[in-house]
RNA sequence: CGGAGCGUGGCGCAGCCUGGUAGCGCGCUACACUGGGGGUGUAGAGGUCGUGGGUUCAAGUCCCGCCGCUCCGACCA
């Protein structure tokens, strides 16, 4: 993509009304741009990253072999009266009315709807287990949205939920779901830390908050100090034992600030580290609570009829735009990690009116467009330190630098925007490094 | 929902106390010089001062209502 023809409204000064770093940087970058609290409009850019995390969570959804559907935004509120949250949801819900007078609501979430879904179709056993998820927008009327996209009030979740026929066969489809976050989160450049939960209004019994680090998280979180060690996710490969893989990553200590009680806490506190965390992504087991409530049955091999067991998966897709960057920037911006990166590289042209330069540059451009690699082209006519001072704000993986000084001796420069390590390259062996395998 | 604050060109702000020609920086447009980390000069464009009412000869400025947004707290993916 060229610059001159992506839009890209980045900002020198910052917007007095962002108050964390993520937020600042989404909207300097010009990734974002509120339209009201709590709800924002995604500018190109930040379009990009939202799209490339939302598909590595539907990979690995797949993967773990959830099936993709999509359900509306808007729900009619019968459903939510029979489940009984109609009442209990309280102000967060939003409630609409449509020109009949019908009580409608926009969602927050989809329990009621998936089981309406479930039941009306699927009774017997034979048809289990069974996963379903979307990728939708939700509301959740906040009463004091804040940073940014991380609580913003309009959110892009996906939502699974997982039908058995029993508590032991739910635990499998739980555990599942708890290798699958695990392995999305690290695809995206994360460590996310599955913590002890309360399972708030959606309910249940077992529940597990994924939780990534940083210092401007939301909320207080503690876990034992040598958590990280041992861990190894090439481990999760399908032959082993489920729940042994899942007891592993349960075996350290750690728990979201609703669950630790210091006095009850069998770890030492010298050895808990307690620190600030986002939370990224939620699973719960709520057995037959919705299910008994809407009456959603299925026959088991024994003939008898009982309600389905049904656990819940979020991870909230739009949430992880401020949570990478929250995780991965520096004083000059973000710093993507490159699976979530809007684009992989940036060329810069440091001399737009020099005509070597330009060949180069578009030589470059071209080849790295042929196979498909996410490349944006600052073609811009400005200043050198305006488009590298640009391309840092908006924190692309690697930095293809052409300039005067290099084309001299047939060499451009391959800037690292982590490292800020930089090397001299000729194009035939840049082009290797990206362009083959 | 309790407490606090803010709405003035695209962005960041001054002007309000003490009423009297709407300003600054950045950005934007054109041209020239310039060219490896947001350069310089010249000439420009761009504002219903959130909104409705009131006071006054006169309101961005004073008074009242409303709307929007933000911050602290409580709450939450």
């Amino acid at each position: 993509m060229r610059r001159t023809n992506f839009f890209i409204p980045t900002l020198r000064d910052t917007p007095k009304d962002a108050q964390i770093e993520s937020h600042r940087l989404m909207l300097r970058a010009g990734m974002i741009q509120q339209a009201s609290a709590g709800i924002y409009s995604w500018l190109p850019l930040g379009f990009r990253s939202l799209k490339k995390i939302e598909q590595i969570v539907r990979e690995e959804q797949n993967a773990a072999g959830a099936q993709e559907l999509l359900m509306p935004t808007l729900q009619s509120a019968d459903l939510w009266k029979e489940s009984g949250r109609y009442e209990d949801y309280g102000k967060e819900l939003l409630r609409i009315t449509d020109r009949h007078d019908r009580d409608m609501l926009y969602g927050p979430t989809n329990e009621e709807q998936i089981t309406e879904i479930f039941r009306s179709h699927v009774k017997s056993y034979k048809s289990l287990p069974m996963n379903l998820y979307h990728i939708q927008w939700k509301f959740r009327d906040e009463v004091r949205p804040r940073f940014g996209v991380m609580r913003g009030r309009e959110f892009l979740m996906k939502d699974a939920y997982s039908f058995d026929l029993n508590y032991r066969d739910a635990v499998h489809s739980y555990n599942k779901m708890f290798l699958a976050y695990l392995k999305t989160y690290e695809r995206m450049g994360l460590k996310a830390i599955p913590m002890m939960a309360d399972s708030g209004p959606i309910g249940g019994d077992m529940s597990h908050e994924f939780v990534i680090l940083a210092e401007t998280g939301e909320s207080a979180v503690f876990y034992q100090r040598d958590w990280f060690e041992g861990k190894n996710l090439s481990a999760l490969e399908e032959t082993a034992n489920l729940q042994n893989l899942v007891n592993g990553y349960l075996s350290k200590y750690a728990a979201t600030e609703e669950k630790h009680d210091q006095s009850k806490c069998p770890i030492n506190e010298k050895d808990l580290i307690s620190t600030r965390g986002i939370e990224v992504g939620h699973i719960f087991y709520f057995g037959t609570k919705y299910s008994e409530a809407l009456g959603a049955k299925i026959t088991g091999p024994d003939g008898d009829e009982a309600p389905v067991h049904m656990g819940s998966y979020g991870v909230g897709v739009s949430r992880l735009v401020g949570a990478i960057i929250e995780a991965s920037h520096d004083e000059k911006g973000i710093v993507w990690p490159e699976a979530v990166a809007p684009f992989r590289v940036g060329l810069v042209n440091i001399k737009s009116d020099d005509k070597k330069c330009v060949e180069v540059c578009e030589d470059v451009y071209s080849s790295f467009n042929e196979t498909k690699l996410d490349i944006l082209y600052d073609d811009r006519d400005e200043r050198a330190g305006a488009k590298l001072n640009d391309m840092d704000l908006i924190g692309l993986p690697w930095q293809v630098i052409v300039g005067p000084r290099g084309i001299k001796s047939g060499l451009l420069e391959l800037k690292n925007r982590r490292s800020g390590t930089t090397e001299d390259l000729s194009i035939e062996t840049l082009k290797q490094r990206f362009l083959t395998n």
